[in-house]
DNA sequence: TATGGAAATGAAAATCATTTTCATTTATGT
DNA sequence: ACATAAATGAAAATGATTTTCATTTCCATA
């Protein structure tokens, strides 16, 4: 088992908090910073068991990862052009809250994602 | 562009409504039918472009195809064992088209999944 | 009924993210 | 200094998906 490399988790943070493996690791690269991609996608992994970041995917299947703690909030995105716009959620994590519970399920997290066209497409 | 095999909707029909690209391919082998893989995929993505099924991901990233007017529901899924459960999720579907609404977007779709841990593991 | 072009097909190669392997380097405790 | 464990990364393996391209099937029309 390997840990985290910390850099990594720095990167992801200046990232924006939300990023894949592949972006984090490009981003290291122009940054100079000398790491191989298999130590991202070993470090974020550890993350993730850890519980410090937690996965998403894209439409396309890539893994993105996002930062525990940061400002939960969900996507709209336009299936025309790709523009996205972040929106809050407050209904979706009480639902999620209560079919756990009604479930006997614990340690719960949720992902949800509108899409649709948006006005100018 | 080529239009989709109808024995591809045929068969994703007789898979229950939800199957990945490969689990299409593989059942259609089982049966005996005579078809390949790339076809299978472009009959699935025609049937996506005539909005005849939508694509979800699976944890792990593949696509997985499900015909557009199957009961609509949402899952619950144990991070532990993989168990899932299928649950309503009225909420969503309102939070979603107020969301697309309050941003102009039409033709709106979503997807919302649960995971957790479950009450044995 | 021929026949020419468009659409459909599928095998094989290409792509791309991700994982695995494995040899090397770095740390750490004694 | 030594031994052992942990971390690292290059390269190969994997697996889904897409692309290429040559071939076959359809179909409308001469």
């Amino acid at each position: 088992m390997s840990r985290s490399n910390p850099r990594v988790l720095s990167t992801l943070e200046r990232a924006g908090g939300f990023a894949s493996a592949q972006e984090v690791y490009r981003l290291m690269q122009r940054e100079g910073e000398s790491i191989g991609l298999t130590t991202v996608y070993r470090s974020l992994q550890s993350l993730v068991n850890d519980k410090i970041v937690d996965v998403l995917r894209r439409e396309d299947g890539e893994a993105i990862y996002r930062l525990c703690g940061e400002a939960h909030h969900h996507h709209l995105v336009c299936k025309g052009c790709g523009d996205t716009v972040e929106i809050e959620g407050g209904a979706i994590e009480k639902w999620a809250k209560a079919m756990a519970e009604e479930h006997g399920f614990r340690d719960v997290g949720h992902t949800a994602e509108i899409f649709g066209l948006c006005a100018k497409c």
